[in-house]
DNA sequence: GTTTTCACG
DNA sequence: ACGTACGTGAAAACT
């Protein structure tokens, strides 16, 4: 038999420590979790034993098996972040049918021990998973220990071990002995180290026969170490005990214990659903079950049953009543009233499409671009799932019909289309609990039909001349390359931050500042500091800059050209925490604009044949939400008095008239006021204006006096989201900040600029939002030819034909000025242009 | 698949 | 002692 006997606490650590932070909504840490079964999966998968057995600490308060009283008593106590998931990879272990131990009074270890004594004989083998050394005494011909390290899995068997430390595995605790292990608090012998002790343990394998040659004088020692030997003689003693894994712990000795423990799919279902480790169900191939869920008390409904149905026969029923459907790969499936009915005829689909009959469905935007495309429309959509999972929790790691059912307690359905409707109900109805109804119905559900008419539209673009304007950057390139080349004085790949780091810190000696976890940091902010240091450093910043260009936006963009020569870009909806929207395949919201040479790019950004492109953007959008929500009357009355609000927070912060405020002074303030959205710290603030952080930390410190209801609205923000575990936008979006409640303080710190950049970020979202509805809807109403096509967060573009132009330009400023009633201006600024690059001055 | 870098608001 | 502003997406190198 194969046993694979896993030391829980020991991998809980490793995992915990190994991997970033992970929470589901409720703030239940679940970082430790995944990684474990991560090892866990991949180490069973490896050895394929017939039983696992996990074993985890218990140590009893008032009785302890090894003599010295809290003899571990500096090994540090476990994190809350960690000891909150232990009851809950417990309840998994057991689920997948791993028999979880524990002994009072026991170590883990001591049950591995005992284990492997027991298993780990005859044609039976052992394998011991842990993250623990001390574990490796336990190697013999038949116990393998799989050692986990932050690298790999070491497999442990004696020669390798004989390899490593040059002794057997059973003298290990002789070697603890002699030089103690501090982290178990292990004292070994005062003055011999691990060099010493290796020597010793290597020549005289153990304890006891390193004491007979200091007794005979035949030790080979320096007198000094022979000396502390004889002073530490009982110490030696005392730690090789306590370094000894107990092999006798009182688990259940029969076989058939371990062997009958099965895995249970249901229970395992409901546990990792409620953590939301929706990736770990797939790789287990776990499906929610509606069984399962019934079970749950949460449960508000009875589940229906679905019927095979016939859609000729009861279309009219269908479009006079509220249906469900789902749109995939050119079919329909429809769920109205306990029937089922799949539509593949086009001309069914599209006359369902247009109907005006209220319809549910999960993921709304590409079906309204498939009508639009065949030249129709999508009608009446009054629930989207997506979009309803989204508000709930922006902070979800992906909303399927599967995983929310789950979560929420409704009824699942293999057949997804059967789960909708009271699916939708239900989210709905938290939506509405929530306070989020408005929000959901006049800005999100008609939102999605306003990007699917982005996305179907797109942006001409301008193929050849980003063609030679690649062709122009690869020749600088190649001469940028060359000359590089040339000062290093060989070739290398200067796109590799390694070998680069390699040439900049080692071959030319240049002073290496910062690092990253695998070596040197050779980013922007690193090499401009050592800007004059050698002139290869402004060549590579000049060639990162070229080559960025070139295959990100050149190479990148010339992918994604369709036929129609547009660009047709994705905008997601439900992807952002703070409630923007974000653009892919390609990100048209990073086109470059803060350098001439990047600008360059828009100008092939361009308006179609006969039309022009009207741009539009709001000018301070954050301050001015922040001056709202704050009702500081200091910052207001900047905005009402039509003031350069960077140069008025100067003059105020540095305590003189605006018109003594010098451009350097502006240019703090102005990073001031950006800190300020970010939730600031005196730290980045000195190194993004390049003062000290003292000097940084006053300016803060002023800033807050001067605005003092900003100071309390942050404050408020944070003790609001502290309290109630979430960030809200003036509209009621919510942001779930599970950071708050980590008990580091780096996470912590996190989670509070979160909870103060949340509601400014997210209202400017809704606030564009809000006038990206209202500006389609005019276009559409005046019957204008002219059409949204792209968003970049405070910035509106508009395609309109030359006739149309005069009226649009209105529109867009208009609404998008009107389309918050803040205690301040909300001035937007349009401009006209036949490319991009013109139409933003 | 993760890390580093860099483009934008 | 450490890490250090909020929110994104893409490419290339590396593991």
């Amino acid at each position: 038999m194969r046993l694979l006997a896993i030391d829980g606490n020991s991998i809980m650590n490793r995992a915990f420590y190994g991997i970033k932070m992970l929470s589901n909504k409720n703030g239940v840490f679940t970082n430790a979790i995944t990684g474990f079964m991560n090892i866990f999966l991949r180490v069973t998968d490896d050895i394929s034993p017939d039983v696992t057995v996990c074993a985890f600490d218990m140590r009893a308060p008032t009785f302890r098996h090894k003599a010295s009283a809290s003899y571990k008593a500096n090994r540090k106590g476990m994190p809350e972040e960690l000891h909150m998931q232990m009851p809950y990879i417990k309840d998994i272990l057991a689920a997948m049918g791993v028999r979880v131990l524990e002994c009072e009074g026991f170590e883990a270890d001591d049950i591995l021990g005992t284990l492997s004594e027991k298993f780990g004989s005859g044609s039976d083998s052992c394998f011991i998973l842990t993250g623990d050394r001390d574990s490796l005494q336990l190697i013999t011909d038949n116990t393998t220990v799989l050692l986990h390290t932050n690298k790999d899995i070491i497999k442990y068997t004696p020669d390798r071990f004989k390899e490593d430390y040059g002794f057997e595995p059973i003298n290990l605790i002789d070697l603890k002995g002699l030089m103690g292990d501090s982290s178990d608090n292990i004292s070994g012998v005062r003055g011999i180290g691990e060099k010493t002790a290796m020597t010793l343990i290597q020549k005289y394998a153990t304890v006891e026969n390193v004491y007979s040659a200091v007794d005979d004088g035949t030790i080979d020692a320096t007198k000094r170490v022979s000396e502390k030997l004889s002073e530490g003689r009982e110490d030696a003693k005392q730690s090789k005990w306590l370094a000894t894994i107990v092999r006798d712990a009182p688990i259940p000795p029969e076989c058939s214990y371990y062997e009958d423990a099965k895995r249970d799919d249901e229970k395992l279902s409901q546990i990792l659903s409620g953590l939301e480790m929706f990736r770990l169900m797939e790789k287990l191939k776990i499906k929610p079950s509606a069984v399962n869920i019934a079970a749950k008390a949460e449960v508000r409904h009875e589940r229906t049953e679905y019927a095979e149905g016939s859609y000729t026969a009861d279309k009219s029923a269908v479009l006079s009543g509220r249906s469900a459907f789902l749109y995939d790969n050119g079919i329909l499936k429809i769920a109205f009233e306990g029937k089922v009915y799949t539509v593949t005829d086009e001309a069914e689909q599209m006359g369902y499409f247009t109907s005006d009959s209220e319809k549910v469905t999960f993921c709304a935007k590409p079906v309204y671009r498939m009508c639009f495309e065949k030249g129709g429309c999508l009608n009446n959509i009054t629930a989207d799932a997506d979009i309803l999972g989204y508000l709930l929790n922006t902070g979800s790691a992906e909303y399927t019909i599967e995983n929310m059912c789950t979560q929420y307690g409704v009824p699942y359905y293999e057949d997804e289309v059967c789960a909708l409707p009271l699916l939708c109900e239900e989210l709905a109805k938290k939506v509405d609990e929530e306070g989020m109804t408005e929000l959901l119905h006049d800005v999100e559900l008609p939102l999605t039909e306003v990007l699917a008419s982005m996305e179907y539209y797109g942006v001409r673009v301008d193929t050849d001349g980003i063609h030679s304007f690649g062709e122009e950057l690869m020749s600088q390139i190649k001469a940028e390359e060359q000359q590089i080349y040339f000062m290093a004085g060989h070739e290398f790949n200067i796109g590799s931050p390694k070998q680069l780091g390699v040439v900049l810190f080692e071959e030319m000696g240049l002073p290496a500042g910062k690092k990253t976890k695998t070596g040197y940091s050779t980013n922007a902010d690193v090499l401009e500091e050592l800007r004059g240091r050698s002139p290869i450093i402004e060549e590579i910043l000049s060639y990162r800059q070229l080559t960025k260009l070139n295959s990100t936006y050149v190479d990148g963009l010339l992918g994604k050209i369709s036929p129609d020569g547009r660009i047709h870009s994705v905008f997601k909806q439900t992807e952002t925490r703070t409630g923007r929207i974000s653009s892919t395949e390609p990100n048209m919201q990073n086109i470059p604009v803060r350098t001439e040479l990047g600008r360059n790019m828009r100008r092939f950004f361009v308006a179609a044949e006969g039309y022009t492109l009207l741009d539009a953007d709001y000018s301070q959008i954050e301050l001015r939400i922040l001056a709202h929500m704050s009702n500081d009357e200091n910052m207001r009355r900047a905005f009402i008095e039509g003031k350069d609000i960077h140069a008025s927070t100067a003059s105020q912060v540095f305590g003189m008239p605006q018109e003594m405020v010098t451009p350097e002074m502006r240019r703090a303030a102005k990073a001031v006021n950006f800190g300020i959205v970010y939730g600031i710290g005196a730290f980045s603030l000195s190194k993004d204006i390049g003062v000290s952080v003292k000097q940084a930390d006053s300016y803060i410190k002023n800033y807050l006096a001067r605005f003092s209801g900003v100071d309390s609205f942050m404050k408020k923000t944070v003790s609001d989201a502290s309290e109630k575990g979430y960030a809200v936008t003036l509209y009621g979006r919510r942001r779930y900040i599970p950071e708050l409640m980590a008990s580091n303080k780096n996470i912590q710190a996190f989670g509070r600029r979160a909870a103060m950049n949340a509601p400014i970020q997210g209202t400017a979202a809704d606030i564009i939002k809000i006038a990206m509805v209202r500006v389609y809807k005019r276009l559409k109403e005046e019957k204008l030819d002219a059409r949204l096509i792209l968003q970049v967060h405070d910035e509106l573009i508009i395609e309109v034909s030359e006739s149309d132009k005069k009226r649009a330009a209105e529109i867009l400023g208009e609404e998008m000025t009107g389309a918050a009633k803040l205690s301040v201006p909300l001035p937007a600024d349009v401009e006209e242009g036949k490319s991009w690059y013109e139409a933003k001055k």
